[in-house]
DNA sequence: TATGAATGAGAGTTCATTCAT
DNA sequence: TATGAATGAACTCTCATTCAT
C-alpha cells in the first residue's frame, strides 16, 4: 500500500477515486518493475534509477509510493508471502486435512506457484536473503508463517487420521525440513537448470519423498 | 592458495622456507578475518578496509593475497565446501555404504559442522546467497558436489542393499531435498531462533524425517 | 501580502469581501505556521511540504501565497521588523527623546519583544543569517532601518539635551553595537541558556551598559 | 587534526615522517579551501565536489581527512576560535591588566582580526549559524569562551584597580554585550558595506562605547 | 612485499517547484 | 482557488580498487 494511505471509495469524490485508483495502479507498476529486475539483475544490482525508468516514472515517484529501497523489497516479500500462502493452502483446503491436500499442496507449489511465479520465487529464495536485519526480519516472519501453516496443515492431518507424531519437537522441524524441501529444490530447478519442462516429474518426487518422510514419523507406518 | 603458487618446501632455501609459511599464515589469517565479518556483520556491510583491519594488515595486503572482494568470499567458499564435505564424507565412510552411516552424516552436519562452523554456515547458505554471477556459479558447483555427494551415497547404500528407488530422477532429487533440509534447518535454528543448545535433538528429527523419506523411496519400506 | 493585491473593502462585494478575508487569513495562518517550523526545526530542515501540513493546507496553496520558500522568510522578516521597530518605537515616544526614553526602548527590546516573541527572535536572529544573497539584502535593510531608528533616537536626545557625540562616525557605529547587544544577549539567553526568568535583570545590566557608553561618549559625561 | 591521529615525529621512520607531513598539509589545503568556499559562496551553496576541485584533490579524499560537510565547519571553527583567542588574548597580556590591555584587545579585533582574517569572520559570524545542532553546540563553546576571556579580563582590570562591578549579573552580561558588539561590527562593516578603510577609526568609537559602559557600571565614574 | 593515501564512479535520498485536474 | 502527485537536479557519502613509495 502507498505511503499515503487509502480511503474508502465511498467516502471520496469522482476524481478523488481516479486519483485513488490511479495511485494504487502506479504503486502496482513501480512495485512489479522492481520485481523484475530485482530478480533478473540481482537487489544490489538494480539502481533506484533503473527502477524509476523501467517503471516509466521519475525517481521521485519511486519514493513517494515507497519509503526506500529497502521498503521496496519488503513490501514484495509480503505480497509474494501472500501468493505463496494462498496458493498451497487453497490447494490443501480442496481436499480437506488429508494426505492427498498435503501433497496437492506441495504440488501447487512447484507445478502452480514455481512455474507462474519464477520471478516471485527469485526475490523470497534468493534476492531477499542475507541484506539488512530489517529484511532478514520479515523473512524470518514469511517463513515462520510459511512453517507454521505447514505444521498446522500436519497436525491436522495426524489427528484425522488419529496418529501422532513421533518425539517432541518434530512437527515444527518436520514443517521448517519440508520447507526446505521446496526452497531448494525449487532453486536448484529453477535458478541453476533450467528444468521447467520436468518441475512435474520433480515435484512429484520431491513431494514422494516428503510425503514417505512425514509417514515414517508417525506411528503407523502407512504409506499412503 | 595466494595468487603466487606454492613450491615444494624441499625446493627451498632456508628462508624462502619461512617467507612462504608467512605468506600462507598471512592468507590464512585475513580469509579467518573476513569469514567472521562476513558472518556477523554481512558481506555488502564489510568493507575491504574492515577486513585489513580485522587481519591486522594494510588494505594493500589484502589485494596481494586475493584478486578483490569477490575473490575473498570465493576461496572461503571453497575452504567451507571443503570442510562440509570432509565432514560429511568422513562421517559415512566410518559405517560403510549402509543406512547408519547415512544418518550418521546427517547427524554430523548438525552436531559437528554447524555447532563447530556456525559462522562458516552462515557464509555458505547466507551470506554468498544472490550476490554476482560468478559467486553464484560457485555456490552452484559447491551445491553440486554435496549433492552428487549424497546422491552417490545414497546409491550406494542401495546397491549394498539390493534395493532399487522409484522413479526416474528421483536419486538426484532426493539429494536436493536432503541438502534443503539442512540448509534451512540450519538457517532457521542457527541464525533465527538460538537453538544451539538443542540442535542434537532438532538434528535427530530431521535425518529421521530424511530417513523416512529415503526408505519410502526404495522398493522396499523397511525402515531402520 | 499575497501575491493578489488587496482591495479596499469597500469598493467589493459581500461574497468577495469574505473571500478577501479568508485570503488574508489563510495567508497568515501560513506565515505563522512557517514561522513556528524555522524557529524549532531551522529553516533548512523545514520542508515545504511540512509547512503546509503544519498550515493544513496543500503543498500548491502555499506556492500559492507565496513565491517560493525564500519568500516566505522574507515576508516573515518584514513582519518580524515591523513588530520589532514598533515595540522599541512606541517604548521610545512615550517617554520623549530623553535618555529616559532610550533605556525603556531597551527594556521593552528584552521584556517585550524577546519574551513574547522568542520565535520571531529565533528568524530575525538565526535561521534568517548566511542564506541566499536575496535574503541577506533585506535582513542587512531591516537592520539599517533599527540601527538608522537607534541613531535618531540618539541624535535627538542629545539635541534635546544640547549635547554632541565625539568623533565623527560616532552616532552610527554607536547605534551598530546598541544593536549587537541586543542581539547577542538575547541569542544567548534565550538560545543558549534558558534564562528567561532573569530576562527582566539580564536585560537591565545590559541597558545599563548601553547607556553607560553613550554617555561616556557624549561630552558631558552625566549619567541619569 | 586529520581522521588518523597524529603521531611523534621520532617514533616514525623518514618515509612515515614525510607522509606524515604530506597529510598534514592537505589536511590545511582542504580546510583552507573550503574556508574561503564557505566564507564566498555559503556553507550550503558549496557542494563537497566544489571543496574537493577547490583543493585539488578528489571527492574521497576530502572524506579522508574529515567526516562529513559538518566536521569540516567545526574544524574551522575550532581553528578560528583558537586564531581569535590568541590575537585578543596576546593583545591584552601585552599591557598587563588594564583598561589599556582592555583596549587594545578591542582594536586588536577590528584592526588585527577582522582585517587580516575577514573569511575567518564570515564563518564565525554568518555561516555557521543556525546549522545542525551539533555546530550550534560548538559555536555556543566557542562564544562563552570568548564571553569568559573578557569576563575574566574585566574583573582582573577591576580588581587591578580597586573597583567593583554593581549589579549582580553584570559581569557576565557585559561580556556577552561586548562580544555582540564586535560581532555586529564586525559584520556591518565587513559585509554589508564595505568599510575595510575605515575600520580603524570604526574600532576605535565602538572600543570608546565599550570602555564608556564599563566605566559606568563601576563604582567609580572615571573614564580613562 | 607491504603500505595507506587517493581515486571517482555510483548509489540512495531529498525537496523546491510545477502543473494537470 | 486548491490540490497533491510528479519531477529531476543536486547533494552527501561509500567503498572497491589502484599505485607511488
Amino acid at each position: 500500500m502507498p505511503a499515503k494511505k487509502l480511503i474508502k471509495e465511498e467516502n471520496l469524490s469522482k476524481s478523488a477515486q481516479r486519483r485513488q485508483r490511479e495511485r494504487e495502479h502506479r504503486y502496482q507498476t513501480i512495485l512489479t518493475a522492481a520485481e523484475k529486475l530485482f530478480a533478473t539483475e540481482g537487489y544490489h544490482k538494480s539502481s533506484m534509477e533503473q527502477i524509476a525508468n523501467a517503471s516509466e516514472v521519475s525517481v521521485g515517484a519511486v519514493y513517494f509510493y515507497f519509503k526506500n529501497k529497502e521498503d521496496l523489497i519488503i513490501q514484495l516479500l509480503d505480497e509474494i508471502g501472500y501468493v505463496l500462502r494462498s496458493t498451497l493452502g487453497n490447494a490443501f483446503k480442496k481436499h480437506g486435512p488429508t494426505m492427498e491436500g498435503f501433497k496437492q499442496a506441495g504440488y501447487a507449489f512447484f507445478e502452480d506457484f514455481c512455474v507462474n511465479y519464477p520471478e516471485k520465487c527469485a526475490i523470497i529464495f534468493r534476492e531477499s536473503v542475507g541484506n539488512s536485519p530489517e529484511l532478514e526480519g520479515r523473512r524470518k516472519k514469511l517463513f515462520e508463517k510459511c512453517t507454521g501453516d505447514v505444521r498446522s496443515a500436519l497436525l491436522s492431518v495426524c489427528e484425522n487420521q488419529g496418529l501422532k507424531f513421533k518425539g517432541q519437537y518434530s512437527a515444527e522441524v518436520i514443517a521448517v525440513s519440508i520447507m526446505g524441501i521446496y526452497e531448494r529444490v525449487a532453486y536448484q530447478y529453477l535458478f541453476w537448470q533450467d528444468a521447467s519442462n520436468d518441475i512435474r516429474l520433480i515435484g512429484r518426487d520431491a513431494v514422494g519423498f516428503i510425503t514417505g518422510g512425514v509417514n515414517y514419523l508417525l506411528n503407523e507406518i502407512s504409506c499412503t
